[in-house]
DNA sequence: TCTGGGCATGACAACGTTGTCGGGAAGGCT
DNA sequence: AGCCTTCCCGACAACGTTGTCATGCCCAGA
C-alpha cells in the first residue's frame, strides 16, 4: 500500500436493514416528488397544494389535512428554484458571502455571525473564498449572481481593483465588511481602526515605550491604511517621529511578519515594542520573537484577537474586534437594504476594545 | 393595474427598439437581463443564445460573435434556477455542507477543503452550522433539500439520533465526514482514530509514562468511542489497568476539559500525563495545566492539531489530522457518487500523524 | 323565487431556460 | 439534374411552481 494510501474497506458485517420499513437501497434512486404527485395523491389540484404549502388562507380544513398527509407521505420538499422562478418577488432566500478564506479565524467568525442572522430568517448562506485573487473574486461574483442570491456580503480582497464593484454595481444589494473598496459608495460594517490602533499605541506609550515598530497589512486596503494612520497619529501626538526602518507594510501572512521581525531584530538598534496590525501578523511576530528568545523582553500589541492569545507566554495584548457581531450586523444591514432599497449607503462601526494581557506590560529596558 | 401589473410584451419579433437596450432602473438597481433580451439585441432566437452560453457546437462564427457581444453588453448572467429546472440532469451545481460550527477550527478547515474541490468544478457550497442541536440538523437538511443541492457533506452532530439519515435517506447523495451516524451505511471519510490514539499513547508510554489520564468527547460518536478504545487498547497492551478516575468522557468544550483537569489535579494521586482526545479539549486541558502551574511538569498529548499549538509553552504534541484534505476527499467522493450512484458505500481513511513537540517530552517524575 | 356576494377550488399561463424536432440552405454524390 | 447528407437555426413544449382569473357552490337578503 502506498504512502498516503486512502484505505478502502468494504462494510462487511452489517446486516443492513433489509426487510423492515419502506427502505429502498440506501439513498437509492428515490425520486423527489412534486406538487403534482402530492396533488394527485390527495385528489386535489396543484394550486391547492401550493396554497397549503405556502400557508395561504382559503383552504378548507378537510383538504388541508388531506394535502398535508399526502405531502408527509411522499416526503414532499418544495423546489425553491421553481418557486423562485415564478414568484413575484424573485427571492431565493439565499445570500452570498465572499471572504478571503473560510478557514481564516476572522473570516469564519464573520461567517458564523452572518449565519446566525440568516438562519433566523430562513435564509441560507453560500460561501466563496477568494484568497488574494482578483480573478477568483470575479468568478465568485459570477457564480453567486448566477445562483440569484438575494444579496452579497463581501470582505473585499486586496488584490482586485474595485472595478468589480464600481461599474454600476452587480445588480444585487451588497454590504461590505471590514473595508470598502475605494471609490464605491455602499453599505459597510467596519471596525474603528484608527481609534483602536491609537488605543493600543496609547497603552504602549503609557508604559514608557518610545521605540515602537509597526507591522502592517496590504497597504491598498483602507483597513490597513487606517491602522497605519492610527499608529502614526499616536506617535505624532506623543511627539515621536516615525522610524521608517521600523515600519514594514504590505505583509500578507505570518511568515512575512516573522521575516520582518527578524530583519528588525537583526539591526543593532532595536525597538522596545511592536505593534502588529492584524491577526496573522501578530502570530508571525510572536513566532519570530519567541524564536529569537526575546518574547519576554520586547513588548507586543496586536490588532485583532486570536485563539490562545491568552495562553501564549507572554499572553498577547490585543485590540479585539468582534467579528461575529460584525457578521451579524452586516447580515442585518443587508436584510434592511433588501427590504428597502432606496436608502443612501450606511456605515456601521462596531467598536473594538483593548484587552490588556501580558505582552504589553513588558517595560522598555532602562536607557 | 397599479401595483403588480405584469407588463406584457408582444413577441412579434419586430425591431421594437423603443427604449433601446436594458431598462436602466433608477440608481444602480439594474434590471437583470434574460436570454430573451440578449436574443432580441443580437437578432437571433433564444435557443441560439442558449447554445452560445452553454458552448454547444453548431453555431456559426458570426452569430456566435453577435451573441457574445450582446451578452457582454447587457451583462447577462444565466439563471441557474431556470436552467436547472429545465435541464435533464437537474443539477444545481451546488452542494450542501453541514458542520457543527463554521467558526470551529476543524470545521472551517474541512470547509476550505470542500471548497477547493468544488471550485475546480464550478460548484458552489451552501453551509449550515448545526451546533449540537438535533432540530437544527433537521432544519438544515430541509433547507438544503429545498434548494436542491446536488449532494450533502455532513459532519453529524452528536445530538441528533441517526433517524434523520437512516429513514431511507434524504434522496440526495451524502458523504459523512469524521464520523458516520450509527447504523447508516453510507460513504464516509474518516481519520484512523484508534491507530492515531495508539500512536500518541505509545509515544507517552515509550517516554516512561504509566499514569495517563484521558479526556474524551461525546461518547455517543464513533469518533470519540474509537479514540477511547485506542487509549484503552494501548494501556492494555502495556499491561496497565485503566484508572476510571482518570478517564473523563462526554466533554463538550474547552471549559469542560479545564474543569475535568482541575478535578483530576485536585486529587493527591495525580497522573503524569494527559491524553486529550480532541482539539478543544487539548486547549482546555492546557489552560487548566497552565493555571495550576503544572504545564511544564505534566505531559500532554492531544488528538487534532490546532493553531499556535507549537507556540505554547511547552509546545503541544499532537496527533494531527489533516482536515483540509479530509474535506477535499469528501467532496471528491461525493462527486464520484453523484456520477455513479450504484456503488456500495465506501469508507476513506485519511491517515493521521504524530507531531512530537515539547509537551510530551516531559518525563514522569522519578518514583 | 331570484339575485348577489362571498368563499373554496381549479384551469391556465407564465417565470427563464433547455430538449426535441423540423425546415431550409449548402454541399456532395450519382 | 436529382437526391441525400450535413449543418444551422428557430418554433415549441416542458421543467415545478405561483399569479390570475373563472367557475361553481352556498347562503343571505329582497
Amino acid at each position: 500500500m502506498s504512502s498516503t494510501a486512502a484505505v478502502k474497506e468494504s462494510r462487511t458485517g452489517m446486516t443492513t436493514l433489509s426487510g423492515h420499513g419502506p427502505v429502498n437501497d440506501l439513498e437509492s434512486g428515490r425520486q423527489r416528488s412534486t406538487m403534482r404527485d402530492v396533488a394527485s395523491l390527495a385528489g386535489v389540484s396543484v394550486k391547492t397544494v401550493s396554497r397549503v404549502i405556502n400557508a395561504e388562507p382559503g383552504v378548507s380544513e378537510e383538504l388541508l389535512a388531506r394535502v398535508r398527509r399526502a405531502a408527509e407521505q411522499l416526503d414532499y420538499r418544495p423546489d425553491f428554484s421553481a418557486s423562485n422562478l415564478r414568484r413575484a418577488d424573485r427571492r431565493t432566500s439565499t445570500l452570498g458571502l465572499m471572504v478571503e478564506d473560510v478557514a481564516n479565524e476572522f473570516s469564519s467568525a464573520v461567517h458564523a455571525g452572518v449565519e446566525d442572522a440568516a438562519r433566523e430568517r430562513g435564509i441560507a448562506v453560500l460561501t466563496a473564498s477568494i484568497a488574494d485573487d482578483a480573478s477568483r473574486e470575479r468568478d465568485a461574483v459570477r457564480a453567486l449572481a448566477s445562483r440569484r442570491v438575494d444579496g452579497l456580503i463581501v470582505v473585499p480582497s486586496g488584490a482586485a481593483d474595485s472595478s468589480v464593484w464600481s461599474e454600476g454595481g452587480v445588480g444585487i444589494p451588497i454590504v461590505f465588511v471590514d473595508r470598502a473598496p475605494r471609490g464605491v459608495a455602499a453599505d459597510c460594517v467596519l471596525t474603528n481602526n484608527n481609534d483602536g490602533t491609537r488605543a493600543g499605541m496609547a497603552h504602549l506609550l503609557d508604559r514608557g515605550h518610545r521605540r515602537i515598530a509597526f507591522l502592517g497589512g496590504v497597504a491598498r486596503l483602507d483597513t490597513a491604511q487606517e491602522r497605519y494612520e492610527g499608529f502614526a497619529d499616536a506617535l505624532a501626538a506623543a511627539g515621536i517621529p516615525v522610524r521608517p526602518d521600523w515600519v514594514v507594510r504590505d505583509l500578507r501572512n505570518p511568515d512575512d511578519a516573522s521575516a520582518a521581525v527578524r530583519t528588525i531584530l537583526a539591526s543593532d538598534d532595536r525597538p522596545t515594542a511592536i505593534f502588529a496590525a492584524q491577526n496573522l501578523l501578530s502570530m508571525g511576530a510572536f513566532r519570530a520573537l519567541r524564536e529569537a528568545g526575546v518574547n519576554r523582553s520586547i513588548a507586543l500589541v496586536g490588532f485583532d484577537d486570536f485563539a490562545l492569545a491568552d495562553m501564549l507566554d507572554p499572553a498577547v495584548t490585543v485590540v479585539a474586534q468582534d467579528p461575529r457581531t460584525i457578521g451579524r450586523r452586516a447580515a442585518e444591514l443587508l436584510f434592511e437594504r433588501m427590504a428597502d432599497g432606496s436608502d443612501s449607503p450606511r456605515r456601521l462601526v462596531v467598536p473594538s476594545r483593548l484587552i490588556v494581557r501580558e505582552s504589553s506590560l513588558i517595560p522598555p529596558p532602562p536607557a
